[in-house]
DNA sequence: AATGAATGAGCCTTCATTCAT
DNA sequence: GATGAATGAAGGCTCATTCAT
């Protein structure tokens, strides 16, 4: 049976599909349009304008990356295991999520709606205060002002990311998960060595 | 004395800063011709295209930065010295030309003309071959597939940049400079424990 | 008790209040909808069209002004008090009805449907023969064709009228009944003098 | 020579005789484009809008009928007279610019840009102060309040002429020129009688 | 070299209307 | 009778680019 949700899904679905191979700006509704199989007005009932679609699918796929990290910061007492999670997470996630990925990571060209963003906030907020948290309880690892070990833990997959995406890498994702584990941790640890 | 050349650069000045603003793709060159005083036809004149005016601003701004690059490259023997300053150039570079650092930064989204690409793909393979051969030269580093080192070594600042060009960024530039130079030795050295 | 003729004068009422605001062209059948608290469905149910909504507010404001006139023609048998009384019931319908006189005023832009056209057209051409009739049987009226009798008569009215919707009256509406009514006896009047 | 103005005026043309013929709102921009043999970017260069072509049109027409009022009150010194012209004049013009009037009668359903109601407003003004003065210099005259008078001089020409861009109307636009001027001034002259 | 008018393809969005539930 | 999702034609507008002066 094809239910009001099932439309609003493949919407959806066509949309990430089409940023993800001509980017936002260049994608068009038609492009939308005819991958789902829906009709112009059935985009606009559900989804009221372009930024809207990107809104939904921004915050649907940040939501969704975020249960991930949550769970690990829930779950992981160990600074090391925690670390090495938190970036096998993160690779993992964008080889399993490749278009919603590369939409996320693109995202500095959209403007978003002004609620798409609200929600952002509220759901980035509460992650960094986890993250913190989780951080300030581990005296194994150095302390740093929070902007810049966000910057080191997860930049370096970010960037290999943004690589793996683009076709330019040239490791195995697996064996780079487990390489960037060993250099945020020896990065990260306290050096009392 | 006005010459040729000042509408040139005007027209490159007004398209960074817009570029920097609005996003290449929303940036229009009615955008450019008011901010920079001149006129459609000059604009046309000078660069051909839109793309034309990425592709200019884009191959200046990289030259730039990779002067700096090549000069520590040639000029640091050390291993942790040449770390370090590779991150402090990187950073100190973004803060003194946020604008062109803004818009190198953006790339994905600009389909330049096939010259321009031309002219980038020489640039960096210049530079890749230099800094491997920089690389494999320091027996002090650890030995890592290149893109996942380039990762490793410039994922961090290049993350952090994106959030301080966002005005996100809590910490003062030096400072962390500092913090992620002592990261990435910790990280890039050869673990001899 | 709600019945389904409150559906039904929902619309109606929604429907006037919408025209009179952004006009019959820009008022959308959402407008309606969101302002009657129905549904989309409901609309086109009872009305078939916008025009069908427009068709049945003009008919049914019509006709209860009409009905005023028509008192008036039946009632009156002097000239003056017939004039006097005919400009006081156009200005006091007009400000007990603002809605409804915006909307009847503004009539020019609206295609109405086939057979309201046909309704209006037998609801005017009964109420031009009693008025004519009414006149022909005053011989202290000048003489005058009918087109421009109606504009000397009904002119100032219409005219002020407009002016007060537009909330750009200054006088009040009891005291400009009665000015009017004065203008028009003494240009109407058979010149005896 | 075809130079730019004749672009503008083209469109100015064609605008005008389809808002006359369809309506403003039921004209397309492509009925502008075909009409007027020019180009959709065209049209965007010169007025930046559909509203602002009927702005254009609108002020332009106004400040066309304006003149001639204005040319009447200062000629004129006989109340009589002068009552008499205007009256000649509004009838005149509506004849012999039959497209324009139609515009500029059907105003109440567009909204201009706001720097077209300012100019009309100023306008408006200007010949308000001028016409209140001359008719406060006229001892012969009656006194009313602005709003009254107006609705009482201009009320009847202007319903007449609706009928008559209408195709309604059965008697010569001098005759009733010359019916109007009658009942305007034996309704508006002081009653000393 | 500079200017700005002209062009027209293409896109986002609106909205009246239909129809299955 | 009521609801609201679905449809798609149509329109206003943008914008890169061209070209005559």
């Amino acid at each position: 049976m094809v239910t009001a949700q099932d439309t609003r899904q493949a919407i959806l679905d066509a949309a990430l599909v089409a940023f993800g191979e001509k980017g936002f700006g260049a994608t068009t509704i038609g492009d939308v349009r005819a991958r789902s199989g829906t009709s112009t007005g059935s985009i606009y009932h559900w989804f009221g304008s372009k930024e809207g679609i990107a809104g939904a699918l921004y915050v649907e796929g940040l939501r969704e990356y975020q249960t991930g990290v949550t769970a690990i910061l829930e779950r992981e007492r160990d600074a090391e295991l925690g670390v090495r999670a938190l970036l096998e997470h993160h690779v993992l996630w964008v080889r399993d999520n490749p278009d919603l990925a590369r939409f996320l990571l693109s995202r500095r060209e959209i403007e978003l709606l002004p609620e798409s963003e609200e929600e952002l906030a509220d759901m980035n907020r509460e992650l960094f205060a986890l993250t913190s948290k989780w951080f300030r309880a581990k005296p194994a690892l150095v302390d740093l002002p929070p902007d810049v070990l966000h910057a080191a833990l997860l930049g370096p997959a970010q960037e290999w990311s943004r690589h793996w995406l683009g076709g330019r890498a040239r490791s195995g994702v697996a064996r780079t998960a487990a390489l960037l584990g060993d250099l945020a941790w020896k990065a990260l640890r306290k050096d009392d060595s």
